[in-house]
DNA sequence: TATGCAGATGCAATTCAAATGCAATTACGG
DNA sequence: CCGTAATTGCATTTGAATTGCATCTGCATA
């Protein structure tokens, strides 16, 4: 029991460290942030958030986008136009086609792992080039 | 023979009549762009194409905008926080999920009429929710 | 064919997320 | 504990997208 929060504190400076970024204050209440959401974050939300805690929109907005380029965290669009960030967690990060179905209306991301494209299809998709991800759009159950 | 051009521009002009629209120059010459683009096209590019005939950015964005709610077009935002917009053909049979290929090395957008998910995985993919579109993203063959 | 007007347009101004420049601050390897 | 490069805060800038408003115009009607 006990240090819970200090023993999550001490695995989310793990990782930012490891993706080469010092574990500030900011970034690490961000993850914590990101790790407590139930879906996808935006940018405005987080800002929002860590304002109480004296940190500015701008570091909060580098922050998630520097945090996104070294592969802690996932950056969508909904087509709401405004980024969302989540956390990559280990089992996700299989490597190629690696399909999700992402809300438009709440922005949860699932993953669908079982998803697949004909045979015809993926040599088809070759002729266009080397396809990294699978992303599926719509209204999930809960919104309708 | 002789005129395809005003043939076509009948045709156009019928489309945004049913539509509950007038059928403008501007909205006219909108139409006849998309329907030569091989590929979904953003408000800028529109914009960019009609300038030269004197049409405003706003009026290109008010246009496109009015058009995809009044059903002519589809409005796809495919993660590059752009709208992007093309035709919705009769025999979109495929209404709903309408596969592109985005490279997100060069934001080149490629329709991908064939490509199609396997019968199990369009079931699975009914247990998330609704899909309204299907988007594989990855390097096209250009960028390598 | 002439006419009225709701719908459409052009232009300017505004909005709002996102990006940036720079000086001050801070994490952290040595 | 220090030095330095990364990070932050604050102000400013960018840039696509949207809006307000006065002026036009497509087109239904007489």
């Amino acid at each position: 029991m006990s240090d819970h929060q200090s023993e999550q504190s001490e695995s989310i400076k793990l990782a930012i460290r490891e993706a080469g970024l010092r574990a500030t204050p900011a970034r690490i209440a961000t993850l914590g942030l990101l790790y407590e959401a139930p879906s996808p974050m935006t940018h405005a939300e987080v800002a929002e958030e860590l304002r109480e805690l004296g940190v500015d929109k701008a570091t909060v907005f580098r922050n998630l986008n520097d945090m996104a380029t070294a592969g802690i965290l996932r950056r969508t669009e909904l087509g709401d136009r405004a980024w969302r960030f989540e956390l990559v967690t280990e089992d996700d990060g299989h490597g190629s086609a690696h399909p999700h179905f992402v809300c438009v209306d709440c922005g949860t991301v699932s993953c669908m792992d079982e998803i697949k494209l004909t045979a015809g299809s993926v040599r088809l998709s070759q002729e266009f080039g080397e396809v990294t991800e699978i992303l599926l759009r719509g209204h999930c159950n809960d919104c309708g």
